[in-house]
DNA sequence: ACGACATATATGTCGTGTAATCTATTTTTC
DNA sequence: GAAAAATAGATTACACGACATATATGTCGT
């Protein structure tokens, strides 16, 4: 198997069981790993409308979020006005609940994040990002990562 | 945003970017990465059941591939014929238009590869792969990778 | 004010991806 | 040889994810 191949079915199989683990992990908390992505941007962000948020999610690329903010807002997590000034846009925000929820979250994450430090123990981590980086930069997921790391810091929640 | 989470994150993105990619340049022929995948893999073997199938398939981890195959067949491109002496087996194999379709996706996966092998101009693909191996190793995903590589040769189709 | 256009969101459809459960058929065990 | 366990596969339910299309609202030129 040439090594091109190799690799394009080694990133699959990471993002398949990654996210597996992710959702095992998040399964008690009641929510998928794209719902906590959406969770934890609004929690840095703090208020983001439907299109803005979608600038920023890596899960998904093409139209806007409506769906996947539609579960968020029935089960209490997220709250949708639609301001004054233009009736097309709606503004998301979290909820108490949402709030409470992103908090642990966070946990989960760290530990997948430390698993993660701890499978790239004696491999250039830095090798790696900057490998997939120059893959995905200009295309919609790498460009709504490239936005997520730029705008981090200066945005208070 | 520490390496570890921006790693997680390019993962997804190179995967949903190439698999976006694939699916476009597959849309001509009708069939899903998903399917291609499929009909490649039963190029290679010849003939397989459900379960071996299952065995060695990246993108479907948990259960066996039942719709995946149903919608192949009732395209016509895959035959199932259950053998005599267990009939909880079914034989796949391809059609005459499946094998036709193999051979075309052939070429749309050399596409793919020389895009990957540019894309990883001046970087270390063996440090890449290795490190993705490491993190699949033991999940089923990267078990059917490893089952795909190991029995690669040595089977004729 | 009107129409052309752009923008923000919603909706419909199809094909997964995961997990849980069900049925039929073998194999094992006593 | 019959009950129990294991196996192969199918079915179902839910949530995505990609794509196309529709609807509502705003903007601009005239």
């Amino acid at each position: 198997m040439r090594p091109a191949e190799e690799l394009r079915y080694l990133i699959l199989a990471a993002q398949r069981e990654g996210n597996r683990l992710l959702g095992q992990a998040l399964r008690p908390l009641g929510i998928t790993s794209s719902q906590a992505e959406v969770i934890r941007i609004l929690q840095d962000r703090g208020s983001l409308t439907l299109n803005g948020l979608g600038d920023l999610l890596v899960c998904e690329s093409g139209n806007s979020p409506s769906r996947l903010v539609d579960r968020l807002a029935s089960a209490g997590l997220v709250n949708r006005q639609v301001p004054a000034h233009d009736r097309r846009h709606i503004e998301l925000s979290l909820t108490e609940e949402g709030l409470r929820l992103a908090r642990q979250i966070i946990e989960i994450e760290e530990d997948l994040y430390r698993s993660i430090d701890a499978a790239s123990e004696g491999h250039d981590l830095d090798e790696i990002t900057g490998f997939l980086r120059a893959f995905v930069t200009g295309l919609p997921a790498g460009q709504a990562l490239a936005r997520r790391i730029v705008t981090e810091q200066g945005v208070s929640p």
